[in-house]
DNA sequence: TATTGTTATACTCTATAACTATA
DNA sequence: TATAGTTATAGAGTATAACAATA
């Protein structure tokens, strides 16, 4: 049984979200509002960078030399979105510009030694806050999880 | 068996998203956009209403009135975004701010007669671009998914 | 002193439209 | 003509800080 207490007269009324509760999209927010606290407590602090941009990072690492409207397409944004994501992670000297040996109009992007590093380090903080998140889940629940997500976004 | 064509020469070298696939909140996210593109195109376009605001009015609605502080309170919001949303549903006759009888700062979120037709409109779109898009679940599947969400923003 | 609603301001993320240089 | 990257601009959505009225 859980721990309850009386309430008291001046307890205010207890909130209801109405309909909210029975749609999913309610739980699918709540879920991920939490996801992006626990990353910005575990992750973000030790390494000021958010999930949107860990993910940028991640596509350009794993498609070597991948032009900046490719990468647009995949993450599904506008190229001109692109355009400030690519102009903070070379700030950040995480990543360089090379130009197009076939496309003079193409700008290939590259992830520099330094981001290489960097990246490396932030997936090990990306894993641990992974593992932390879904501590509250056995395995086969965490992969139920993934698989019907899988299949709402299809 | 899936339909499968022979790959072309010309075809773009399939993309890879890296770690991404492995982590929770990449499907969370893309769940979240499919969702949010569906509501558009079936409640958005029929009722000129966003998820963020139909919760808003969901609040409103199952706690007659509400004061702002406490609907700020309740979506996880400062006080001061509840400003510009306040605004938005009372210029557009949904809702009403009535000076609270026993705190002279505070006001009362009402719906209108107006909000309340409106509300029961928008809430059958809304059950029915649920049902639309969850009709990929089994009901079981649908109440796991649900479960697995809560836990997680636990 | 603390709280309520408000304003002014700014920051992030995103989109649209127009420009240039290529193709 | 079409595409790649860029720029300028604008619109959500959010936050912070300060203010007046009230508790």
């Amino acid at each position: 049984m859980t721990a309850t207490r009386k309430p008291a007269a001046s307890d205010p009324p207890a909130m209801s979200y109405g309909l909210l509760p029975d749609l999913l999209g309610f739980h699918l927010r709540r879920a991920q509002v939490a996801l992006f606290r626990h990353f910005a407590h575990s992750v973000g602090t030790a390494a000021d960078i958010t999930p949107g941009l860990f993910g940028m990072l991640q596509v350009i690492a794993a498609n070597p030399g991948l032009a900046q409207s490719r990468l647009a397409e995949a993450m599904e944004v506008e190229r001109s979105t692109i355009v400030k994501v690519a102009d903070q992670l070379e700030a950040r000297g995480l990543i360089e510009r090379v130009p197009s040996a076939v496309d003079r109009r193409s700008h290939c992007l590259e992830l520099t030694e330094t981001g290489r590093g960097e990246l490396a380090r932030i997936e090990g903080l990306v894993l641990a806050h992974e593992a932390d998140l879904t501590a509250k889940l056995t395995p086969a629940e965490r992969q139920t999880l993934t698989r019907l997500l899988i299949r709402l976004a299809e």
